[in-house]
DNA sequence: ATAGAACCTGTAGTTACTACAGGTTCAAGG
DNA sequence: CCTTGAACCTGTAGTAACTACAGGTTCTAT
C-alpha cells in the first residue's frame, strides 16, 4: 500500500537533496509537475521519490543531466530496450576510466613537485613547485 | 634577448587557450592589464606568456582560480616562502587522491551494472542497470 | 588603397545547482 | 478557534570558469 504522500521537503530529504533542487528539476523537466494541495503545495507519491533517487544516484555516478534525460526517456517511453541503457553505461564507464588516469597522472606530478621541494626556508625564487608550474607543458599529450 | 612582443592571439595560442579566456583572466585580475598599441590592441611580453602558462597548467592540475590567485600572490609578493606553496600542493594532492578513489568506486559500480545486464533483448523493466539506479543509495558513505 | 584577419568592448549563455527576498499556507499547541 | 512559526510558494540573482556572440575598430599584407 504505497498511498503515502510526501511534501517537497520530505521528498528532498528522502533523496538527500535540497528543496530548491527539486524545483530546479521540475523547471528543467526531469521531474514532473506533481498534484497540489488546495493551497498550492506540491504533493508527491512514492514514484516521485524513486524517480528523484534515480536522478540523484545517476548524478552521483557522474551522469550529466542531459544523459539522465536520455535515460529517463528510455524509462518513460515504452519502446526502449535495456541495450540502449547498457551502451550508455559502457560509454560512461570509459569516460570515467579516462578521468581516473588523468587524475593519477596529475597526482604523480603533484607528488613529484612536493618531494622535490625542501620547504619552508626557501624563497619563492627557489621553489621547485613554482618552477614546475612555469614550465611549458610537456607532460600532457596533445 | 626576450624583447619579443605578443599579440593576444599569439599569447593565447602559446598557452593553448582562447582569446576570450585571456580577457576573462584580465577581468578577474589573474592576468595584468598589459600595455596597448596606439590603436588599443594589447601587447604582451614573455613574462605574460609565462604567467599565463602557469595559470593554465595549474588549472590543468585541478587548482581552482581561487587557489591560483593564492599561488600568484606568493609569486607576486616578495615576502612569501616556498613552504606555503608546498602546503597548498600537499593539500591539493590529498583532494586529488580522494577524487580518484571516488571515481574508482563509481567505475566499479558501473562495471558491475554493465556485467549484470544481458543487453539488447530485455525491456527496460528487466534492466539491472535501471534497477540499480533506482535503489536508494547504500554504497556512499555519509 | 583596400580586403579581411585579428582585435576591441560588452553582454548573454553554459552547467547544475544554491541562495535569497518577500509573501502564503500548513500543522501543532494553547 | 486562534496564533505562531516552520515549511512552502514564485521569481530572480549568484556561483565557477569559461564560451559565444554582436557590432564595431585596427592591423597587416598585397
Amino acid at each position: 500500500m504505497s498511498l503515502k504522500k510526501y511534501s517537497i521537503g520530505q521528498l528532498a530529504k528522502e533523496s538527500a537533496c535540497k528543496v530548491e533542487t527539486v524545483h530546479y528539476y521540475e523547471k528543467i523537466g526531469v521531474m514532473p509537475e506533481p498534484p497540489r494541495t488546495p493551497g498550492g503545495h506540491r504533493v508527491y507519491a512514492l514514484s516521485h521519490v524513486k524517480r528523484l533517487n534515480f536522478i540523484r544516484r545517476s548524478r552521483e555516478l557522474g551522469f550529466s543531466i542531459k544523459q539522465i534525460t536520455e535515460l529517463l526517456k528510455f524509462i518513460d517511453e515504452p519502446n526502449h530496450y535495456c541495450g540502449e541503457v547498457k551502451a550508455m553505461a559502457i560509454q560512461h564507464a570509459q569516460v570515467v576510466e579516462q578521468k581516473i588516469s588523468d587524475l593519477q597522472r596529475l597526482h604523480g606530478a603533484l607528488n613529484q613537485m612536493v618531494s622535490q621541494c625542501k620547504g619552508s626556508n626557501n624563497t619563492i625564487d627557489d621553489c621547485p613547485i613554482v618552477d614546475a608550474l612555469f614550465i611549458q607543458k610537456v607532460t600532457k599529450s596533445e
